[in-house]
DNA sequence: CTGGGTGCAAATCCTTTGCACATTG
DNA sequence: CAATGTGCAAAGGATTTGCACCCAG
């Protein structure tokens, strides 16, 4: 594993946030000026191919990539974006008992109003 | 309503399958055959946002937009791509019931291998 | 040396958008 | 005529990829 290869699963390993392709590259490139994106790419794709991280789609958006890679789910606040880390306790069950078997994995995000942003929304409505 | 917007909701309305806006435009194409794709966006979009026909994200791939727009979630074969609509009973009573309030909306995909593949894994498998 | 990793730039794929023209009412 | 939809083509963002070069083992 290159020097770079290290940087790169480091920054997603200890990051507690989701972080883009592009996020990943701007903060390596603080380390390695000259890294190109393409090879954050390739690296984050082969990380996540090997399970030693997680890719996470999410609808019109860039993936986004991150450490955890304990099962669990989750949510996006539909005002800021942001995404966090939920568990939603025996889902797996839930889900395999009810759709039967020849199930690989799940995704499931659940979207929300942030706490945040639900009290921004609600001082604005007192206006 | 225009002509071809009344065609494009029809084409969706009317088909079994989950369609991408490609897809939906080649049918298109052969009753109107100067129509445009950014034209098929344009109104797959709106009638998505006024919940006409519900749009699919999916990892890696194009989203695709569907007639169904009864609640229900989705299984996509990790082989051969197809997507199909399941239900999982109770679910959302299950989510906020484990994830608690402000939840807007979720969404779930169930990777699977189907019956199909399966069995074609299965005849090569014997080989 | 030798294969895999890298930088760079070009290419792809999906989707949106600006604009002038057509259509509808 | 006013408003809205449309075709076209260009732009945009995200991601991948071909290729020559470089490095580590």
């Amino acid at each position: 594993m290159t020097r770079i290869q290290k940087a790169i699963l480091n920054v997603v390993k200890s990051s507690k946030q989701h972080l883009s392709a592009t996020q990943v590259y701007t903060i390596l490139l603080k380390q390695f000026p000259s890294v190109s994106l393409g090879t954050v790419y390739r690296n984050l794709n082969q990380f996540a191919d090997s399970k030693l991280i997680r890719r996470v789609t999410r609808s019109n958006s860039a993936d986004y990539y991150e450490g955890n890679i304990s099962p669990h789910d989750h949510s996006i606040c539909i005002c800021c974006g942001e995404m966090s880390d939920i568990n939603i306790p025996d889902m797996k069950d839930f889900i395999e008992n009810r759709v039967g078997e020849n199930i690989v994995s799940f995704d499931i995000v659940v979207n929300i109003i942030c706490s945040k942003c639900r009290s921004n929304t609600t001082s604005e409505d007192k206006l």
